[in-house]
RNA sequence: GGUCCUAUGGUCAAGUGGUUAAGACGCCACCCUCUCACGGUGGAAUCAAGGGUUCGAUUCCCUUUAGGACUACCA
């Protein structure tokens, strides 16, 4: 067989070929150590969770050795397609504070030198590539019809299951010159694949960043490389990507993991040097079985980073959450680091955990609970704002008009040495903080605490004193003492039976009748916030 | 079916051929306290199972089991 003539006549109008392509992609001149990585997702129109996780590990491997993070758009499905998949992205990276060194969006601005970073762009260049490793023999066209559906490919895959064979050699590897050319002459369309060498029982090892050393079966597959419509396959605008664009580390999801020997072939036949790999762990949720689910947007809103903006989590703590999951000894060092950047935080992007992680949002309030609760009153406001403008438009003609009243409820129990941990999102804050806007449902009290419930609240009209703390709760153990109330809590707890209750029953009812709830922050500022009348008022409700 | 990956409390997990097997979240109790919190102290809770190797395995090896991934002209 003539490669060469097969070469031209499968591709005979090739616009570049590959030495004038390798020409406009020098080597990137970098320290050493120096890491390029890339996000590379495919344009679904959000991003993942699972990628943005992927995102930060890159991000943090390149920035951290002075070398380039990227983003390119993996477009070579045009099914899936969506536009403004690459605007969508760049803004939640961006927004994170991880802007990529190189992009590219659609119909816009391009920013780096081993563009275009869409691989709808980039066609000519695997044609190129495809085109030699025919002219070598290393890879052939196939007419066979496209498996159109998920359907297709399942009856196959059982066909294969119970032969039990793993080797899968394409029929048209045998095609003689004339019958391509015949083929061709009838206007016949045909993708290229990889004529593998594999035998289907020899192993291949290599290093994982994360899963340590593994043994695979090499591949043995004649996989696509160019698809009917002469757009790449993955599998084949990896290694020319990659290659071309000079990553040297590729963190990818585990689901690549079983590919790799595939990978390592065609950057074989093509000659390319691989690149070292990481393959992160996906993240979880739990079912109701108790089992692994892969994290997804159709059962999981969190699955789309969108989510967390507009439930208005602390972006900071969503960061840190993740953080600790590539590298647990994160939360550690940020004891002892309160105040220090993420990025003093030594990083070890091949120490991640092999095991799946489950995403445990429990976890996560509890992160955005400390970090929230460290901000001052300002800071709060602002967010808050911030995110009111994005997610609760209702709210912000008031945030605006009264910030001062805003600030200062905010600022109830803040900017102390133990400040309270009430919001973990912005989201929680009208909920949270209910009754100091509007006056709270009226609270019904257990029917055996009624009569107490009123006599306090009537009592304590006359003992009301805000003008300053002491004297505001001088006067309600004078009113406890004298409605038959426990004012030392030591005795009371020794003498239960002599006391209708303790200071604390008392303050619960007047709790009770201001904000509608068992639980508040400290009730003195409350009090003072929402002036003497209208507690006064809120009193007059019940008694 | 085949090929892989993973296996330490409920969750995230550190860790080692000999340890009282860290820490965090969550849970429980107590203390503090005007409530709830916060904070403090303490507690319950883990090396999946079975075989080896070894003086000794949670740690190394094998098997099993469980969970997960892949097995597309999707990425």
């Amino acid at each position: 067989m003539d490669y060469k003539k097969l070469a031209d006549l499968l591709f005979p109008d090739n616009k570049f070929t590959v030495e004038e392509i390798e020409k406009k992609y020098p080597k990137r001149k970098l320290e050493k150590n120096a890491y390029v990585t890339r996000f590379a997702p495919s344009p679904t129109g959000y991003m993942h969770l699972g990628g943005f996780f992927q995102a930060l590990i890159d991000y943090n491997l390149a920035k951290r050795s002075g070398g380039v993070f990227y983003l390119r758009i993996e477009d070579t499905d045009q099914k899936r397609e969506i536009a403004g998949a690459s605007a969508i992205i760049l803004n939640i990276l961006t927004s994170y504070g991880f802007l990529p060194d190189e992009y590219q969006l659609k119909g816009g601005v391009t920013v780096g030198d081993y563009g275009p970073y869409y691989q709808s762009e980039r066609k000519e260049i695997y044609k190129a590539y495809a085109k030699k490793l025919v002219s070598e023999g290393k890879a052939f066209p196939c007419f066979c019809r496209k498996t159109e559906g998920l359907s297709d490919v399942k009856e196959k895959r059982e066909k294969k299951f119970a032969v039990g064979i793993n080797e899968d050699k394409d029929p048209c590897r045998n095609l003689t010159l004339e019958q391509i050319e015949t083929n061709l002459k009838e206007g016949k369309t045909f993708a290229i694949r990889l004529k593998s060498k594999g035998d289907g029982v020899r192993k291949i090892k290599f290093h994982d960043g994360a899963k340590g050393e593994v043994e695979i079966l090499e591949n043995s597959m004649d996989a696509v490389l160019l698809k009917n419509d002469m757009m790449p396959t993955y599998n084949f605008a990896h290694p020319v990507d990659d290659t071309l664009m000079g990553t040297n580390v590729v963190v990818r999801g585990e689901e690549w993991l079983p590919s790799y020997p595939l990978h390592a072939e065609i950057f074989e036949a093509l000659g390319f040097e691989q690149p070292k790999y990481i393959h992160s762990p996906l993240i979880y949720k739990l079912n109701e079985q108790g089992n692994k689910n892969k994290i997804s947007k159709r059962k999981h809103p969190e699955a789309d980073m969108r989510y967390f903006d507009k439930e208005g989590y602390d972006k900071q703590a969503v960061v840190e959450y993740l953080m600790n999951l590539i590298n647990s000894n994160f939360e550690n060092w940020r004891r002892v680091n309160p105040d220090a950047d993420i990025m003093e935080f030594p990083f070890d992007g091949f120490k991640i955990t092999a095991n799946t992680p489950i995403f445990d949002f429990v976890k996560l309030n509890d992160v955005s609970k400390e970090i929230i609760s460290h901000y001052s009153a300002e800071k709060c406001y602002e967010e808050l704002l911030l995110w009111a403008r994005e997610n609760s438009l209702e709210n912000v003609d008031y945030l605006v008009k009264d910030k001062d009243y805003v600030t200062k409820v905010l600022n109830i129990d803040r900017e102390k040495p133990k400040p309270r941990k009430d919001i973990y999102k912005w989201s929680m804050f009208f909920d949270v903080f209910d009754y100091m806007f509007s006056a709270p449902a009226k609270f019904e009290v257990e029917e055996e605490n009624k009569k107490d419930f009123e006599e306090v609240l009537k009592t304590y009209k006359k003992y009301i004193d805000l003008s300053s703390k002491e004297k505001w709760f001088e006067n309600i153990k004078k009113m406890a003492a004298e409605l038959g109330y426990a004012t030392d809590n030591s005795d009371f707890k020794k003498n239960p039976e002599k006391y209708k209750g303790n200071v604390a029953k008392v303050c619960e009812y007047i709790r009770v009748a201001v904000t509608g709830r068992k639980n508040s922050p400290d009730l003195y500022e409350i009090m003072i916030l929402l002036g003497e009348k209208q507690v006064l008022e809120r009193l007059a409700q019940f008694a």
